[in-house]
Order: structure tokens, then C-alpha cells, then sequence
DNA sequence: AATGAATGAGGGTTCATTCAT
DNA sequence: GATGAATGAACCCTCATTCAT
């Protein structure tokens, strides 16, 4: 019925951000999922009809993470401005800036599970590198990036810098979102530590 | 006596050389007292003569790990190479970039312990602070940096770059340590991605 | 309507077959009623809808293994057999011989249910007493059972024997259906340990 | 420490009396490890330090449990009676009489594990084998065996026996212990139910 | 100073059962 | 009558910590 689909798919959702945002603030171990549960105002069993294992909904949530995140790089990718402004965008992903929680999730999400280890590696091996290899072209071809500068090399330094970035959210997260800072970091990625010359 | 000090000393070691190992290779939460009691052949009990709890461990190994980064940064500061070097070497040490075990660490060094979380900031206004101005004072002085950068957007780019390294320790962790890479890398944090020109 | 009835009993039946098939396997409190309702092909519910709860089930189970066991020794007292050969067939029951989860299965029927554990009691006292002491006639009457053996032994030392190969079907299992073995035994039934002289 | 092993060897002990009670009363699966520490007045990490699991505890009741039970089938064959007591005291071994929780704990303790499995296996082939085989040996000295009857008949139909009895304490425990029923069951198990004769 | 033994609190998970449709 | 979804209670087990020696 529809009815019961709809308060299916709601209850779903609801564990689903639960997790998530309790993921972000204490970590994945420090978690339970009776944690979980009351935020999600749910049964803890409820839980386990879902997922099946504290590990499977992990897994899930890894995966919308994911696909979260290439989703909305996609659509920046699609749009219009100049390439500075796409790579600010991008780089800067608001939605997984927040504390360094992903590392952790990802290791436990890879740890005990062969089958998400393999979709996380095929997830990065084509989908992730796809996507930056787009950002790469659309750089070179509006003189940002060096055009011998290798592919390979490229995408380390923007996996670096999205990781990097993650990583301080601490840093950043009190600035207003409009800061010059996020311009002058931009810039920096661009012209790097000698800046723009002649 | 000398010797009761000395045999005392070397427990402490044993038991901070195992939690330091431990905790690289499973992480914080997932190493328990008792393992780490385990690898340094001692018993729990000792653990909590010595540290008083657990956190009061894992307070000692930050902030060894912590003094071990700067103590390393001055060394290599206090050398003769040309900037890029120092920048190399300083932004890649290798002490640190094993696994992302350091966020989740200093994480749970800070959170329940506002004695840490003060220790922890302090060290950072301060030490590292200090640390990360005389890189840019040297890359400023040689020409590696641009002038109007100000020092604190420097401090910022340099951080995320060592956290993005260190986070991607995974993508890292195969290359041989004296591949090109580094090297490209290191020209992309100086250069930028746009390269150098004329 | 009539479709609908026996749409109802074959559901009953498919039940019943399952949850004795498991218990057989794993056990009673091994066996979970999700397990019954999947083997069976059926929501839970169902099974709460036909039998109440699962000691309801239970209850239904053991009913009808009781009255199983009564029918065939029924129908082999009926036989023209020799008393020997009525004995074998009796006591080494294949149908119940199966692993001893009887024991586990009669426990848990009688134990939270005196409802129950009236009924094993009066099936007892009075079917079986009754069939066994049938039996226990055929083979008085054929010079097989000493006349002077007094009905209530005799029944008992028939229940070791029945009870007993019961709870060595695993020492039997593998043993081919015609093996000598059976006949060896029945004939310590019947002449004890020191044989047959004269 | 002498005191601290005295006391530590008690608690042992009390955690295994209070598992057999507590098992033979509600058998294994329905007996939780909190039942037994509560009963043995012990917290139940007591347990695991001292057991390791649930089913490191079943293994070595179980231990315990097989070797009482050979241990007092030596001490009654070393002894003078004729046969046909050692027999009876041999079948009826009281200490084991006491309902049928013996079948679930061996399976529950050889199901997940294969060392206990083994363990049992080959106590069963070498233990229990031998000092049956001794039982048979006697009666045939004693003329109370048939000469011409396999030692393999004659194991199995006394394991039947055992097991039988074993199955059918709820109708022999009300008994007291001296009654005339023993004795005759005893001779059936001689004489069979033929009798004897001449 | 060091230890073996013991523990309260809490974690993930399963189960028999009920509710709403 | 049948079902998918949801649940409270209970279970086995682990952990950081303390007690007695």
C-alpha cells in the first residue's frame, strides 16, 4: 500500500540522517545505535529491519554520501560560470565539509566488508576520477591549469586539497560563508604560494 | 634506585610504543587497555599507575606525537636547503602520514578533557603558529612566496595541505619515497595548478 | 467457501511440516518462529493467526507426533507378524527416531503450559499404557515374555528401550535400514545379555 | 598467592555447580549467563574472564560431566560385587539421572566446536569404549554374557540401556532409591524379557 | 610499583509478539 | 485471513576501571 510505503520510506530517511548527523559529531564507534534510534525516534529494531547490521546501515549511508557528493559536482561541473568559480564550488563541498568523520566511516565501512571495499575502490577508480578528469579538462581549456601538467598529478592535488579541506573544517567552520578566505584559498590553488606574476 | 627508575621508564615506553602502535593500526576506539597491556607485556593495572586512565594515555601520546612533529619542522627549518626542499620536507614528514589515526585521536584527546582541548590549542596558537610563520618568513625571504600573502591565509593553505597529505596516506602510502611525484606535488603547491609562466 | 478452506489447511499443514522439519534440525528454542514463517512460505502473523504463539504451535506439534507414534504401533499390533518381529517394528520407530530433540520438544511443550502438561500426562496414563500393554499381552500370550513379569516393569523396560534408541539415533543413523544389528538387538530385548540356552 | 588462587579456584567452582543446576533445570539454551552469575553470586564478567564464552563454559561442564561419569564406572568395576551389581550401579549411575538436559549440552557443545567435538569423539572411541568394553568382560567371565554375543552388540545395546534411563528419569525419580524396580529391571537386562528359564 | 581477579555499564543483536492496513 | 512494519525484553559479550594482595 501506499500509505505504508511512504511512512516506510519516511522512517528510513529519518535513520538514515540520524546517523549521518551523529556520525559527524561523536564519530562512528561512538555511535550506538540505540544513539541512533532515539534520535531517530524510532525502535532500535526498526534499525535492524532496515539494515540488517549496525555495519549495514554504515554501508548506507557511505553510499548516499557518496553519490551525494559526485551528484552535486556533476551539476556544478554542468553549469555555466567561469572555472575559478566551479572549483571553489566544488572544492569546497559544504555538505561534507564537517569534521573529519568521513576517514572513519570509510574504514569501517571498508574494514570488515569486502563488498563495500570493492564499491568504494570501483566508485573511486571510475566515477570519482571521471568527474575530476572533467574538471581537469574544463581548467586546460580555459587556461587555469597547466596544460602539461599530467592528469595523474592533477587529480592527487585536488584530492589533497577536498581532503585537506575536510580535514580543517574545524578551521573553517566559523567563518562566514561569503569570507574573502575562501577567494584567497581559491586563488592560492590556482596561481600557488608565488601568486600571480608579471 | 637507579635501576627501579630506569626499569620504570622502560615500562612507560613499552606501554606508550604499544598504544602509539595500536592505535595506528586499529584506531582509538577500537584499541582497548587490555590489548595494549598485551603488547607491552605489562599488566592493565600498570597502565593506570602510570596514566590513570585511558585518556590520560592517549593525553601522553598526543602530545608526544605532537612535540615529535614540531621538534622535526625546527630541525629541518634550521637547515640549509632551498626553500622547496624545506616546504617538501616539512608538508610531506613522514612521521605522521601513516592512516588517519591522528584526527580521530586528537578528537578523543579533546573531547572529554578540557585540559587537553586547552593543551591542544595552545600548542597551536602558539608553537605551531610560530613554526608555520618562519616557513613563510623563509619562503617570502627566498621569493618562493608571494610578498602581499598575508601570513595567516599562508598558515591556512599550509595546513590544509599537511591534513590533505596526511589524510591521503592511502593514495600515498604505495609510492616509492623518492618518486617524481612529490616533487610535482611540491611545485603545485608553490606554482599553482596554472604552473609557471613566461 | 470451500477453496478457501482448504487454501487455509494446506497453509496449516505447510506450517506444521516446517516448524517439526526445524525442530528436528536445530532444536526448539533454536528455532525461531521468523524461521518457521519463511521455511513455510508465510508472514509470521500467520502462524500467530493459527496457533496463537509459538508454544500454541509447539502444543499442535507434539500432538501430532503423539498421536503419530500411537497410530503406527496401533497399526502394527493389528498386524499377524510374529511377536518378535512387532517388537522390532515398535521400538525402533524410524518416524521418531531422529535425532533427540523429542526430549527438548516434550520439556518446552510441558513446561510453561499445565494445560499441556495434562494432556502428555493423560496421553500417557492412558493411550500408551494401553498400547504398551498390548504389546506386553501379544507377547505373553506367544511365550516371549516371561508370565510372571509384572505389566508395570515390563512397560517401563519397553519405554528405556524406546527412549534409549531414541537417544542413540546417532550411534544408528548411519547404519544401512536391514543391518543385522536391529535383529541382534531385538534379541537382547528379548533374551537379555546372557542369551538363549539350551 | 595461596589465598587468592584458593579463592579464585572457588569461584570456579561455584560458577560450574550453579551452570549444571541451572542447566538441568531449564537445559542450556534457556539458561542465560546472567542466571548463572547471579546464582552463583558472581558477576558474570567473572564468567568470561574465567570461561571465555557461554560456550567455553558448556565445554568444560561437559569435561567435568564425562569424566565424573567414567571416573565412577572405574571405581565401581575395580570393586568385588558380582556382576549383576556392578551392572546396575553402572546403568543407573544416579549422578547423571536427572533428566535429559545431557543430550542438548553435548549438542549445544559439539555443534559450534570442532575441538570440543573432537574431544568428545574421541573420549567416546577411547574412554567410554574401553571401560565398556571391561563391563562385557566381566559378565562374560562371570557367565552372566553370552560368550557368542559381539563386543559391538553388547556396547551399544548397554549404551541404549544407559541413555534409556538416562531419557526416562521423570518416571524413575520418584522413586526411592532402593526400590524392587531397579533390581528387576536389572534382571531384565540379563535375563531379557523371556526370562529365566529351566 | 605491580599484579590477577572482579566488576558496572553499556554495546550490538535476536526474538516472540503486536499493530495497522 | 493475511501481511509488512514495528517493538520491548532479553541475550551474549566487551570495556574501562577498581579492589585486594
Amino acid at each position: 500500500m501506499d500509505g505504508s510505503e511512504r511512512k516506510k520510506d519516511r522512517k528510513r530517511e529519518s535513520i538514515l540522517r540520524a546517523a549521518v548527523d551523529l556520525f559527524k559529531l561523536y564519530g562512528f564507534k561512538k555511535t550506538s545505535v540505540s544513539d541512533i534510534a532515539r534520535r531517530a525516534d524510532v525502535s532500535q529494531v526498526t534499525i535492524y529491519n532496515h539494515f540488517g547490521s549496525k555495519d549495514g546501515l554504515v554501508r548506507e549511508v557511505v553510499k548516499a554520501q557518496l553519490s551525494g557528493i559526485l551528484e552535486r559536482a556533476r551539476g556544478i561541473m554542468a553549469g555555466e560560470e567561469p572555472f575559478p568559480d566551479k572549483l571553489e564550488a566544488i572544492v569546497f563541498d559544504k555538505a561534507q565539509t564537517a569534521s573529519q568523520y568521513h576517514g572513519e566511516l570509510m574504514q569501517a565501512a571498508a574494514q570488515n566488508d569486502p563488498e563495500m571495499r570493492e564499491f568504494i575502490e570501483s566508485f573511486w577508480r571510475t566515477d570519482v576520477t571521471r568527474a575530476t578528469a572533467d574538471v581537469i579538462d574544463a581548467g586546460k581549456r580555459e587556461g587555469y591549469i597547466n596544460p602539461q601538467l599530467s592528469a595523474e598529478t592533477a587529480m592527487l592535488y585536488l584530492e589533497i586539497l577536498r581532503r585537506g579541506i575536510f580535514a580543517s573544517s574545524d578551521l573553517l567552520e566559523d567563518l562566514p560563508p561569503d569570507a574573502d578566505l575562501y577567494r584567497e584559498l581559491n586563488y592560492l590553488f590556482i596561481y600557488g604560494l608565488i601568486g600571480r606574476r608579471g
